[in-house]
DNA sequence: CTGAATCCGCCGTGATACTG
DNA sequence: CAGTATCACGGCGGATTCAG
């Protein structure tokens, strides 16, 4: 998984682009990071196991839907921006060990936020989308 | 722009498809909108601007970088999903005005925790990336 | 069993041009 | 100035295959 992003760090190339917003709005990197469509769900399944570990076939039924490619790119995208702890197991059958770091777990806070507002507001963006579509 | 279900609703396999997020999480159809590079930024626009509105080459000039399309698209889709109250003025040079609504005012809250923790925290992320990559 | 690499389809994004 | 339509491009995500 490329970690350089999309915005292209190459200056002089275009300059209205979202570049200005490294800076100016972290917002847009951790989006990044938790608006695919697998992070925030592996964050929740391992905090609710912190500080406890996780396996990889663990993780894969806590996650279900999730493809074996996805599930190993997402965790370790998250190994790489230090929210992972990643523990090898150097057995013949190799294991491999998950768990939230302590800066991985202070995301499960404003996570379960929007989780809290997602499943309050959802059924009225629904019912928003609905009329919308009949009319 | 959304209702598409990708997932295969494969019969006889037990439910492994993302289907099942439908119903149990509402995170996953959440982040679907805000997940995206500027729905966050222009609520936050429109937030500061509540209850009153703002025109379309003003949201523009708030969310620098964005394109006019994209600009277009998203306050469409968010618009559809009630997020956001839209006003035309049958003008000579046509004006609209966009507000948030109250439900698009209540995601706010949500909001800004995860900018508070993003501007809190995405230095330590950074931090982590650049000794990920250094080692 | 973990996990990395490859091929491929789909969608988000932007540039451009056109209508009112 | 507001909004839509069309096209081209790049990256994400899934299925599959290969390595350890």
């Amino acid at each position: 998984m490329d970690e350089q992003e999309g915005t292209s760090p190459v200056p002089g190339e275009r300059g209205v682009t979202g570049d200005l917003f490294s800076p100016a709005c972290p917002t847009r990197e951790l989006l990044d990071r938790i608006g695919d469509r697998w992070t925030s769900m592996l964050v929740k399944v391992l905090a609710e196991a912190y500080p406890g570990e996780c396996g990889f076939a663990e993780l894969r039924r806590a996650a279900p839907g999730i493809s074996h490619k996805m599930l190993s790119q997402t965790l370790r995208g998250l190994t790489f921006d230090g929210l992972v702890h990643r523990r090898v197991e150097p057995a013949v059958p190799p294991r491999t060990w998950y768990s939230l770091t302590a800066l991985g777990h202070t995301l499960e806070g404003p996570l379960a936020q929007v989780r809290a507002w997602a499943e309050a507001n959802m059924p009225a963006v629904r019912e928003a989308r609905r009329r919308a579509t009949a009319e």
